[in-house]
RNA sequence: GGGCGUGUGCCUGAGCGGCCAAAAGGGACGGACUGUAAAUCCGUUGGCUUAUGCCUUCGCAGGUUCGAAUCCUGCCGCGCCCA
């Protein structure tokens, strides 16, 4: 139990190193509940002689990930850099509900099995931003206290909440009003996740916007229980490779930061140029006069920017090396219209084969560029698929295989399609 | 608990007995142009051994019809109003 009554407030002298960390932390931040109120903590918490407590969620489902996440990420990253410990709340109980936030009905609850290996992926994939030392990291799960509550124990935590309050949360607000269902088990998700900051008693909680209202609450339980509210700051949500709308796994727009070097640069070229300068601000570590050189299409032409921006994200992930690499990969394919450097076998069954040959619509199946026959059809019509260098435009063609001819689909998709045996 | 309404393809949304695998838009994919940008233009967008063919799809289960996404019955989901 860290004691919060030894120096008062008044008597906390707010160093102007306090100040500056706490204005270098909240530089990309969104929001801050609040900027002064972090300064003064951080001058609390040099007075006891401790690292600041900074809380994030995890959900405990599909650790697949991006850039997006990378941005709330690399924001704990610099608490830590700062000799702040990061707390990471493992929500393998609140997953049994699910944050309102997503349309997604109630998740199927997962085992403690399942919860430890989607963890461990998680830190796995976190490990490239985090320092995972113990001293700067704590793992915590949430149903460690929140399975252990009583009903009582559930309605007095119900009891910090109004209805009203409740409803003015946007996602509420918007299916209240537009006639979706609100199911009262809802309204439990921020509270539990403000138990979660009271219980591992936060002195910060990170998260996205869409969690302001989840993390504010935080607040209000934790000075139920006498402790000093933690400071909420909430970081912008990283628009998707389409720039129309959020990065996330559903939507086909992200970017993993597992991913292979040459996809991640791939992707990123990709990206409108209106994006570029969120992109550089919050996934880069470049400095504000350097992005804005960057960013002013007059003196840095904007694919030479992009490209900048591609080589920081894929050295933050891989390396400098990789990095290169993937330019050098990308100007041979896309700018000099060859095939790639390394291609891949794909290995074609042999029941796909008669006397030697195969369709074509079979053989772009089995590279899996294509889910079923008709799509694979559509391709073909489409004039998208070349094999061996030659445009295919019969679907009813027969090939062979002896060549190991190249397959290519689209701009993206090539193979080399090996014939069995 | 009662009344009214609603449920369509990835999404939005038309259809309201045959011409419906189902309008339109969005998205996605392929092509042209480019900087794998934007804008624009063209094509495709349920599945099937290659098809004036067959199968699956319009909440679920039955029924009426020569014939249903369209009508009827029951069920389920959602919403609104009343209590």
């Amino acid at each position: 139990m860290i004691h919060r009554d030894s120096p008062s407030k008044s008597e906390i002298k707010i160093s102007a190193q306090a100040q500056e960390q706490a204005s270098a932390l909240c530089k990309t931040a969104s929001r801050v509940y609040s900027q002064s109120e972090l300064a003064e903590r951080i001058a609390i918490a040099a007075a006891q002689n401790r690292p600041l407590r900074v809380k994030l969620g995890m959900d405990p489902t599909a650790p697949d990930l991006h850039l997006g996440h990378a941005v709330v990420l690399r924001k704990l990253r610099e608490f830590q850099d700062f000799g702040h410990k990061a707390i990471l709340i493992v929500g393998d109980f609140t997953a049994m509900i699910g944050d309102p936030t997503g349309k997604k009905k109630t998740r199927p609850t997962l085992s403690r099995e399942q919860v430890d290996a989607n963890a461990a992926t998680y830190l796995q994939q976190a490990g490239k931003i985090l320092d995972t030392r113990p001293e700067r990291l704590e793992v915590r799960r949430n149903s460690e206290w929140l399975a252990k509550m009583s009903f009582a124990d559930a309605l007095r935590l119900a009891q910090q909440m109004t209805v009203a309050r409740m409803l003015e949360r946007d996602t509420f607000a918007e299916r209240y009003k537009s006639g979706e269902a609100i199911y009262i088990h809802e309204f439990m998700y921020p509270l539990m996740q403000g138990a979660d900051s009271a219980a591992i008693e936060a002195d910060i909680e990170l998260g996205g916007t869409d969690q302001t209202f989840n993390n504010l609450v935080g607040r209000d339980l934790q000075v139920a229980q006498g402790q000093l509210p933690q400071i909420v700051m909430v970081m912008p949500i990283l628009n998707g490779t389409d720039g129309a709308a959020k990065m996330s796994k559903s939507l086909g727009n992200y970017i993993g930061i597992s991913e292979s070097p040459q996809e991640q640069f791939g992707k990123v070229m990709s990206i409108p140029d209106s994006l570029m300068r969120e992109w550089f601000e919050l996934c880069t570590d470049l400095p504000d006069h350097e992005i804005t050189l960057l960013c002013d299409s007059i003196q840095t032409h904007p694919r030479a920017a992009k490209e900048r921006l591609a080589i920081e994200i894929v050295t933050g992930y891989h390396s400098a090396e990789a990095a290169a690499a993937a330019v050098a990969d990308f100007k041979r394919r896309f700018s000099d219209g060859l095939l790639p450097e390394h291609i891949e076998d794909v290995p074609v069954s042999s029941d796909l084969i008669t006397d030697g040959r195969i369709g074509i619509l079979n053989l772009i199946k089995s590279a899996g560029f294509a889910a079923s026959t008709s799509e694979a059809r559509r391709l073909v019509e489409g004039g998208g698929v070349l094999l061996a260098g030659c445009k295919i435009t019969d679907p009813r063609l027969q090939v062979t295989l002896a060549e190991k001819p190249i397959l290519q689909v689209g701009k993206r998709r090539v193979a080399r399609m090996i014939p069995p045996g």
